[in-house]
DNA sequence: CTGAAAGCGCTAACAC
DNA sequence: GTGTTAGCGCTTTCAG
């Protein structure tokens, strides 16, 4: 026997209501059009037959899906999940539904079948929430993609004529930087994330800025390349450690490999802060509770998510609206610095935020 | 100017390609009956005109989307971002869309507006990725729904005629304790998580169940409710260790607060493993970084979650065959355990994995 | 205020 | 092999 769906259509209550599918259509559409009585015979019918009104055939002929694609990789870590997070809540409360498309891999640049996946389902918008990686961003930019809808692209380098969203690499970096060396430290280490990450390059750049504007020497012995991973860290902070005899302290470009920095000094006997300051990057929920407790960079994920869909809303909307369109612009956030006892040397060891260097 | 989208439907090809849109039809679908040159000339010009078929008008004359409804809250943690992430890779597998629908809160049980949304746009099916909290599961089996399409469940009670897939997380807290026993541990204190979660009762009944199995008593006094926070573990653990006072171990309820435990017992200067035993839940990432490194239950959300889909699928079509119906089932899956420092006691410290306590 | 006709983009069923 | 007709469930003219 062939699936039998019960769904009652516009038809059906019409023919109930006695009245014609143009009315019913009125009623759902809440049009003022309808005189009160007929509105509520035929609201009386929806209720009882428990229509509910198809929005596949809306979409289809209103050219409108309220709709946005969400193009993702990585969801098994925290930091893309936050994003989605803060993308959902975001939809919902604009009362747009999500299609969530979830890239295998990083470096993915077969990107083609997920556009045609997205486009033939009529999304009004698309979100690009894949971190820019190697050269899986390459394609941006070239018009071969037809592509008729808006586009906002998350934690990407900024380019022109683009719609990008993102925290501020670099500036958080600065901000690690400036607290540490105002703390004292001077022979700071740095363990980055993999440099084909455009976030990872950003990190760094800022380590280097900030020591040689202090007039501190840079050496290719004073940092090591690790994966994000913890795994890494450890194998990182091995390797630093030895080949940078006299370190004092180090930043670490995430908080996964800064906890296993921390188990290695721990291990080494090493006091942190007194003998090494340490400061990760993303203030996961876990590293208040290392120990000693981490200062890191906090970034707002969920904000960033939010606004990358108030943007993306904006212009869908705009292109519907007489109005001018809306042209695309860079939103750089800063990141902010929370300050806890693995880089507070010598003071007394109270936790405290703040919000930026400026 | 009103958007103007430049997305070429069938009947452009068709006339570009002088054929009929029928014709087109059977070139897109592959069908066997169009002759060869008829095919390629439609070809090509389906690649010239970039056409790509609305998936949107296909779901609604075949009656089916290939789209899956995927209902989840708590993103923002990482138990649900993995447990997404294996059903983004299994759906991608399946060739089938997904539609995310995240709910603000665990406690949300105004559920109705989530059905509608979902059925409105015809998904084929519905997996309902929310932890069973409270009352937030009441309305299941509840027939006032009209749901005409198959729902899987992750992660709840198993219940009578429904589908669900979980992890048994009676079975990993009983794996727990028999670790900490065989360690010879004996006043094993608990911090649950908090009681209105299913998981949460069932690590606790595990826990009770295996002390008054092994002979010993139970008290009131014994155990702690966290709520699965970081922040909440160093609380319970300060007023664990202050009403259990010869307690020698700890069965923590996840691996956050198990983490705040370390944090807590290091302070106080305990020695981990020798004065106080620790095993966590979850196998987060971080967790083999601890210092030391953390025994814990490793639960693998990404299978169960492909699992799930799979099931779901299954149903699905087993609804378009002639053949009988699915009949829904509890697939329930062992979870793992994962012994590293912080609960080896008086052995050498090699980490290894155990797969199963049979 | 209400209804009839046309059509969004596609496919199933039937002709030829 | 290929085209014609009808219609998925809805909304948009335009009459009345």
């Amino acid at each position: 026997m062939k699936q039998r769906l019960f769904r009652s259509t516009i038809k059906e209550v019409a023919s109930v209501a006695g009245v014609s599918t143009q009315t019913v259509s009125r009623v759902i559409n809440e049009r003022p059009d309808v005189s009160p009585e007929t509105r509520k015979r035929v609201q009386e019918v929806i209720n009882e037959l428990g229509y509910r009104p198809s929005a596949l055939a809306r979409s289809l002929i209103r050219q409108r899906s309220h709709t946005l694609g969400v193009v993702t990789a990585g969801l098994r870590y925290i930091g893309p999940s936050r994003i989605l997070s803060g993308i959902a809540a975001a939809a919902e409360e604009a009362d747009y539904s999500l299609l969530l498309k979830e890239l295998p891999r990083f470096h993915e640049n077969d990107i083609e079948p997920i556009f045609q996946a997205l486009l033939s389902r009529h999304v009004d918008g698309i979100i690009w929430a894949v971190p820019e990686v190697g050269e899986n961003h390459a394609w941006v930019g070239e018009s071969k993609l037809h592509l008729e809808i808006p586009l906002v692209y998350l934690t990407m380098e900024p380019r022109e004529n683009i719609s990008v969203v993102s925290i501020d690499n670099y500036l958080g970096g600065r901000m690690a930087m400036s607290h540490l060396l105002e703390q004292g430290y001077r022979r700071i280490g740095h363990i980055s994330g993999p440099l084909d990450w455009w976030e990872a390059r950003q990190r760094m750049a800022a380590w280097k800025d900030a020591l040689r504007e202090a007039g501190v020497d840079v050496k290719d012995t004073h940092w090591v390349e690790g994966n994000w991973s913890s795994t890494s860290g450890a194998q990182s902070a091995e390797k630093l450690f030895e080949q940078y005899k006299d370190m004092d302290s180090i930043f670490v470009a995430n908080d996964q490999m800064a906890l296993s920095v921390i188990r290695f000094a721990c291990q080494k006997g090493l006091r942190i802060p007194e003998d090494i300051g340490i400061v990760g990057f993303d203030n996961i929920t876990e590293s208040e509770f290392f120990f000693p407790a981490l200062t890191t960079i906090q970034q707002d994920q969920y904000d960033i998510a939010k606004l990358a869909v108030e943007e993306i809303i904006k212009i869908i909307e705009a292109g519907w609206q007489e109005t001018e369109q809306v042209d695309p612009k860079t939103i750089m956030l800063p990141p902010s610095l929370v300050v806890r006892e693995s880089s507070l040397r010598g003071k007394e060891g109270g936790e405290f935020i703040r919000k930026s260097i400026s």
